[in-house]
DNA sequence: TTGGAATGTCAACAAAGCTGACATAAACTG
DNA sequence: CAGTTTATGTCAGCTTTGTTGACATTCCAA
């Protein structure tokens, strides 16, 4: 329980805390991707979509060079996957009106659907455990998980969240 | 800052909020594997062989079943990995006693050597993360983490943790 | 008008997952 | 003891998602 919190002021920088933070970290990711994954499982879309969707809903008319800063892959691995979801309509492409080089996504109302349906399943577990654990948790949590992030990650992450209120 | 903290008591609960920690999950995920990652990037190894090692270094002398159960993958996908470990001499591989069906697995020196400069770059990062958040937040990030794990993973979890100390 | 940026696409490849099938040895069970 | 189950390893083939490298197109900007 309250380990973390010894009575050495020390105590929760030792080794050992630190160890056990890198196992939580990789046991409950796996429990943060659960959900969606099995929802995808039975599509022909796995993780990297949900990922593009996601960022897609979250900044409708994005263009895929601001999308590969953010998820951090190669234009060409993006590509597939956007691929596909235009294909199956679920994302639409528009050519930038600014300028003409640059693609707008967005979600059509399918992927909207799909994205809705994956969201619901990845906030509810996070929901519950935001539940259990308490706001003060919480706020320790989004601060921890903050100062991990890579300063230009960080940049990025802020910028989405000041982007909408 | 305290955005999670809002004067409004069910605020943290929001499906903005939600959906805030959810991209603080996959961000700071990506700054989770980051150093480590770089450090593979230039051997002939990946983060699937960083998982088998750092809980054969966990567990010395844990089985392969034990090590499925924790990584949750194939036996197909970890052998896979184990044998190029075993025939680089990081990982040592010895039937075992009481039941000689098992394998025991250790880390050799080599191994060891591998494991320390791997947790070394991915401690420093969460150790220097910590330190920026501070002692109750570690306890939250904690907390929010184990609740989001799903059961059977909290109680390996668990497990890890109550066998040292 | 020329250079560079943004995008798309082709090809080839690698890491790391997966399923299915099968072999072996050891342990357990009736 | 015979038969079954368990633990492990291995072969073959497939999928997803990442990578490089090369090249074409479009079009903004100096």
């Amino acid at each position: 329980m309250g380990q973390v919190q010894a009575d050495d002021a020390q105590a929760y920088l030792s080794d050992e805390q630190i160890r056990q933070g890198i196992e939580a970290m990789f046991f409950a990711y796996r429990g943060f991707t659960a959900d969606p994954d099995r929802i995808l499982a039975t599509m022909a879309y796995g993780r990297a979509h949900h990922r593009a969707i996601h960022f897609i809903a979250r900044s409708p008319g994005t263009t895929v060079n601001n999308l590969l800063g953010i998820l951090g892959v190669t234009k060409q691995s993006l590509n597939r996957v956007l691929r596909t979801l235009v294909e199956d309509g679920l994302v639409e492409s528009t050519v930038g009106q600014i300028d003409k080089r640059e693609r707008n996504l967005r979600l059509t109302e399918d992927g909207a659907r799909l994205e809705q349906q994956l969201s619901d399943a990845q906030r509810a577990r996070v929901r519950a455990a935001y539940n259990t654990a308490g706001p003060d948790a919480v706020a320790g949590f989004r601060k921890v998980l903050e100062a991990m992030m890579e300063p230009d990650l960080r940049r990025k992450y802020n910028a989405i969240r000041e982007h909408d209120q």
